[in-house]
Parts: C-alpha cells; sequence; structure tokens
RNA sequence: GUGGGCGUGGCCUAGCGGUUAAGGCGCCAGGUUGUGGCCCUGGAGAUCGAGGGUUCAAAUCCCUCCGUCCACCCCA
C-alpha cells in the first residue's frame, strides 16, 4: 500500500500474528507467575541476569544445531543499518552463557547460579500455549559437574510450580549421553535404521537424517514395529554418564521427588548432554510442556569458552498461565483504591488533585473520578473499582472546605477535613 | 511448512440469498433537580475480517488473501 492509499484510508493494525497483549485483566496472572518465579530462584541462592533482546546471530546458530528447526526455520534474522548479522533471542541459555564468558563468570566461585525472566522469539505456526514471542523463566547452574545441581534446577521447577499451586503434572527424566558414547549409539541406531527406512514415515525419514534419536518418539503406527526393535540409549552410555545419572535418581529420591524415566525423551538442541527432563501437565494438549531443560556441558565450549559444564532449564510463562486458568487457580487480585474521588462540580479539580496526592502520599491508592459524569455514575465506577470509600466533592464541599466522606460498606456520609481523609481511609 | 474448524457493534451470540442486520453483557443518560450494587425506560455504537466474483438482489453462494482456533512438525 503507498503512502497516498494509507493516506485516504487509515490502516487498521492488529497485534503481529502469534503475539498477544497482555490486558489489565491478565495481569494478575502475569504479576503471580513472576513474583513467584523471582521469589524461588532467590531462594535458591540464584542472581537475575537480564541479555539483550538481540546477539549477533551466531551466537544462537552455532550453538542450537544445524538441523534444528529453530536454525532452520524459527530464527528472526535481521540485518541492521551498519550490516551486522542480528538474531532475536529464540531461546534463553546460549546468550547467557555468552555474557557468562564476556564477563569472565568462570572466576566466580563455582558454580555460577543465574535466572532471568525474558522473552523469546520463534517464528513458528502459532496456537496454544505457542506463540512467536513468548516468556520464560531460565535458570542456569554454571561451571560444576556434580549432578546434584541438575538436581538443584529440577527442584527449582518444582517448588515453583508448588508455590504457582500448580499439581497434576509429570516429571519425565532421560540421560541421552555425552560426547563420548553418544555418537557410537547414533551411528547403531542408524545401521538399524537404514534398511528399515522404507517401512517408516516420511516424518521419520526425515528424523533420520536431522534428529534420529527423535525417531524413537514418532506415533505413527507404522513405525512402531521399527521403535521396538530398535537399539536402546541406555545400553550404550559410558561409565561416567551412568554415574552421572546414578547420582542424580540419589539427589532426586533425597528430595522425594518423584518423576517417570522416559527412555525416548529427547530435546531440540543439540548442545544437551547427558540429562533431560520435562515437566508435563496431566490434562491433554499438544503443548504440553511447561518447563524443561538439561545438562549442556559443550556449549561454552561452542561459544569459545572455556571446557565449562551447566545445566538449567526454561518454563513458558503464557504455558503456565494456561494451565493456572484451566484449574481455575486462585491468584492474587489487583490492589483495591482506599478512596475514590467523585467529582461532580467540575471547578472542585484542583481540591480533587490535592486530595488525591495526599492520600497517596501516605502509600494508599486513590482514583480520581472523570468528571462531567452524574454523581449516580461516578459511585457505580466507585462500586466496580471495589473503592471502599469515595471522596464527593461538589458546590457543597467548595463552600466548606470538607468533603464529603461516604463509607460504601455501610452507606454513612460524614464531613471530613481534607487533612483527615487518609487516616479515616487507612485499611 | 501441511491438514481442518471459525471470523457479525468493545465482548458473547442470532440471522445462512430478498425491504431500516436482531438480542444479551458492557458503556451513557433518565426514572431519584448530588448518591452505588437490583429493577424499568431510552440512547450511542456494525462499511457483517479484507478484496474480487456469481445474482435483479450477498452477512448469507464461490475464489483469493489476512487473522484466529485445533491438529501435525516442533517446542516454552
Amino acid at each position: 500500500m503507498t503512502d497516498s492509499e494509507s493516506a485516504q484510508k487509515p490502516q487498521k493494525f492488529a497485534a503481529p500474528r502469534g503475539t498477544a497483549d497482555v490486558l489489565p485483566d491478565d495481569w494478575p496472572y502475569w504479576r503471580f507467575v513472576r513474583d513467584t518465579a523471582e521469589r524461588v530462584c532467590e531462594a535458591f541462592g540464584y542472581r537475575r541476569i537480564d541479555t539483550p533482546v538481540f546477539e549477533h546471530a551466531g551466537v544462537f546458530l552455532r550453538t542450537s544445531g544445524a538441523g534444528t528447526d529453530i536454525v532452520e526455520k524459527e530464527v528472526y534474522l535481521f540485518e541492521d543499518r551498519g550490516g551486522d548479522r542480528l538474531a532475536l533471542r529464540p531461546e534463553g541459555t546460549a546468550n547467557v552463557m555468552r555474557a557468562y564468558i564476556e564477563h569472565g563468570m568462570s572466576s566466580l566461585p563455582q558454580p555460577t547460579r543465574l535466572y532471568y525472566i525474558a522473552q523469546n522469539f520463534r517464528y513458528d505456526r502459532p496456537q496454544a500455549g505457542r506463540y512467536r514471542q513468548h516468556t520464560q523463566l531460565g535458570v542456569e547452574a554454571v561451571g560444576d559437574a556434580d549432578a546434584l545441581l541438575d538436581a538443584e534446577v529440577i527442584d527449582i521447577l518444582r517448588t515453583f510450580f508448588m508455590e504457582l499451586g500448580l499439581r497434576d503434572y509429570t516429571i519425565k527424566l532421560n540421560t541421552i549421553g555425552d560426547p563420548a558414547c553418544r555418537p557410537a549409539y547414533i551411528e547403531a541406531l542408524r545401521s538399524y535404521y537404514r534398511p528399515l527406512l522404507p517401512q517408516v514415515c516420511e516424518d521419520c525419514r526425515g528424523r533420520f537424517e536431522k534428529n534420529p534419536l527423535r525417531l524413537l518418539d514418532c506415533k505413527e503406527e507404522r513405525c512402531q514395529p521399527a521403535i521396538a526393535g530398535a537399539p536402546r540409549l541406555h545400553d550404550y552410555l559410558c561409565q561416567d554418564c551412568r554415574d552421572h545419572f546414578q547420582r542424580l535418581r540419589d539427589c532426586l529420591a533425597a528430595l522425594d521427588i518423584s518423576y517417570v524415566i522416559d527412555e525416548h525423551l529427547v530435546r531440540g538442541l543439540d548442545y544437551y548432554t547427558r540429562t533431560v527432563f520435562e515437566f508435563h501437565p496431566a490434562v491433554e494438549g499438544a503443548q504440553s510442556s511447561m518447563g524443561s531443560g538439561g545438562r549442556y556441558d559443550g556449549l561454552v565450549e561452542l561459544l569459545g569458552g572455556p571446557p565449562t559444564p551447566g545445566v538449567g532449564f526454561g518454563s513458558g510463562f503464557e504455558r503456565l498461565i494456561l494451565n493456572l486458568k484451566r484449574q481455575e487457580a486462585a491468584v492474587p487480585a489487583d490492589p483495591d483504591p482506599a478512596l475514590f474521588i467523585a467529582l461532580v462540580a467540575a471547578e472542585a479539580a484542583p481540591l480533587a488533585l490535592r486530595l488525591a496526592d495526599r492520600v497517596r502520599s501516605e502509600g494508599l491508592q486513590a482514583v480520581v473520578g472523570s468528571p462531567g459524569r452524574s454523581l449516580k455514575t461516578l459511585l457505580r465506577h466507585a462500586d466496580q473499582k471495589r473503592a471502599s470509600y469515595v471522596a464527593i466533592i461538589g458546590r457543597k464541599e467548595l463552600e466548606s472546605g470538607e468533603v464529603t466522606l461516604r463509607a460504601m460498606l455501610d452507606h454513612t456520609e460524614r464531613s471530613v477535613a481534607v487533612e483527615d481523609v487518609a487516616d479515616i481511609v487507612r485499611p
């Protein structure tokens, strides 16, 4: 559309596909989830880090894995005016590792415990619980390979869900080996599948090339015989991976965390090693994962840093809120105003504004109703906002210099000096 | 990227070829010449997602696009 056309018929805009406005009615859910996330992370000694919304494209393209969906079709790539190739952050871990390297956090006492609440962007086809811009809590424990930390981040996510009141979910756990043992397994898996390729579904033929581990996760009927006879990853694990997994299980047992081992659980990003896990709600739904993560011992090196182990997870707020709504969870409501000012006479505006400021300076919420409405309407507004007191200011009050203070609960009114209002309305 | 459902005032919905597109919620006003939550009355607010086509006539039929929802892929 040209400028002249748009000038004739101003275009109405909607939020871009896959994005959503968080409206005031939804905000209590967001505040609840965000506050709970911050409190839980800090209780575990994790410190907040925020990184830019965009990075040099290589931060993500080099780390996620060449064949992954994220790299192949989901990253928002752009070139800025200086010619730099940049990418909107599609996931949270790689850029935090970039910051870990850049700021020399490896010289801090390890592990470095970090968390963040940040927007990610992926050019996906939107559906319930899946958006092109989504928000997640991310937690990373970097610089220590002990499986105790795997258990710790799982404990954080479990505690987070508990404090949110999310009850019906399952923790799926798996180990996917490390560079010492996984390549041999992948080779064995490919050798096994190669002659079977004509019999499996088309998706699986793609998986054979791009992500063979995911072959075992196919739900197609025709692929089940192949899956049943496939070699098992757990038979190929090296001793270090076995020990790590056993120590993780011991730690989880100590924490009374129950889980199911899902040998077919795989992660979408290439940098994961050993531990992977997902938290699934009991109710069915395609985008069911409410949080997932794992260990990524090779990631820092991929970004040019020293060999550094790490483990973490991401948990999507939109999905958490979806599940909170599904189970009709109670969340803290917006605070109610202590005072609503019903401005009946427009010329009393200065008095109304002074009164409102005075009450707010006492730390109380005060709302000025729009002048020009009938008192009846203003009282209805005060009622809808659940104000406990209404100060009525009209001609009478202008003359007397006092305001009429109405207690909404018992309908009583009295004349009160402006300087006394705050003390009376204070809950 | 693939397949399917749906797009009617701010929100929910009726109408599914034929004169001014109907109702509910919400909003505003009045009933109470300055008094809320219930009730009554009235009012404002819709080029029926956009564009094109069929027809004497389209919200209604057809096509394309856009959006949305569901599923697949994948993922938080």
